[in-house]
DNA sequence: GATGGTCGCAACATTTGTTGTTACAACGTG
DNA sequence: CACGTTGTAACAACAAATGTTGCGACCATC
């Protein structure tokens, strides 16, 4: 499975410019973000637009510009961040369709796209059990 | 995330053979197989030898060799093949170590980590679910 | 014991997706 | 106008899955 980290970055993202509005900053920069989370800044710059598209969080530009939340932490889950960060489904098929001269092969995609299908939904109710402001209480509750 | 087959393919090749074998032959090639996935016969066999390493299926060599079922059908879950064929997690952490000098820098991981695996546990009870009787079920009931 | 078909496995190529980097135009506050 | 930041494109670097080739190991059959 491909290591992907793109929801833990955008986790991140979202809790320190949180956690940096609280502490009585309007905006919060992608270069301050990046220090944090140890990358690059156009990385989260492109993560955080995605969160825009979602209506997630806001940016402004010019000078003093950066980047605020659009909405409250509580308010937002692990999911909304996953489907706005995550394009496609958790499985994949065949990468060559299988042969449909085979009743396997003819019957294979359907079976497992609907079994699949059921499970991600699963997953999805899972994630959205859990909301960002949850994460910023376990992050400040890590122990020193 | 990385579009990944392996489940999938790995399902197919199970109940592939069950179904040869509910046929009357005693075992089935990689090459068989393959051709009904669609994919070459070295990829089955990768996958083929993980589930033997998981105690799914055997394998004989010499001629007339070729794979079986190690068990039957109905007591093989999704999460038994999941298992033998996935190795990482489902999400994961950042690449570089985030700035540990930052209070969210310093508690993301754990807190994540925690998050993860509890969404993680949902997903493979999800797995426990389906058996690959019930897939092979689902197969044959695909629509002509 | 020779033959031939199949697995086991290593090595490498190909493909796909993510992450990192550089560069620069657009923007808007002061 | 000057400056700092976003927006975005283009490309490099890296990683993982998949595909391919080659060949030794094994063993049923003859």
């Amino acid at each position: 499975m491909s290591a992907n980290s793109r929801l833990t970055i955008a986790a991140h993202a979202l809790a320190w410019i949180s956690l940096y509005q609280r502490q009585g900053h309007a905006v919060a920069t992608s270069e301050q973000i990046a220090t944090s989370a140890n990358t690059n800044p156009v990385v989260i710059r492109r993560l955080l637009g995605e969160l825009r598209r979602a209506g997630l969080v806001e940016s402004r530009r010019g000078v003093g510009a950066g980047w605020s939340l659009a909405r409250e932490l509580e308010s937002i889950t692990l999911l909304d961040v996953y489907e706005a960060v995550e394009p496609g489904p958790l499985f994949a098929m065949h990468r060559a369709t299988p042969d449909q001269g085979c009743v396997v092969g003819y019957g294979i995609q359907p079976a497992m796209q609907g079994i699949y299908e059921g499970i991600e939904e699963t997953l999805r109710r899972e994630l959205a059990r859990v909301t960002l402001e949850d994460v910023l209480r376990d992050i400040l509750a890590a122990p020193r």
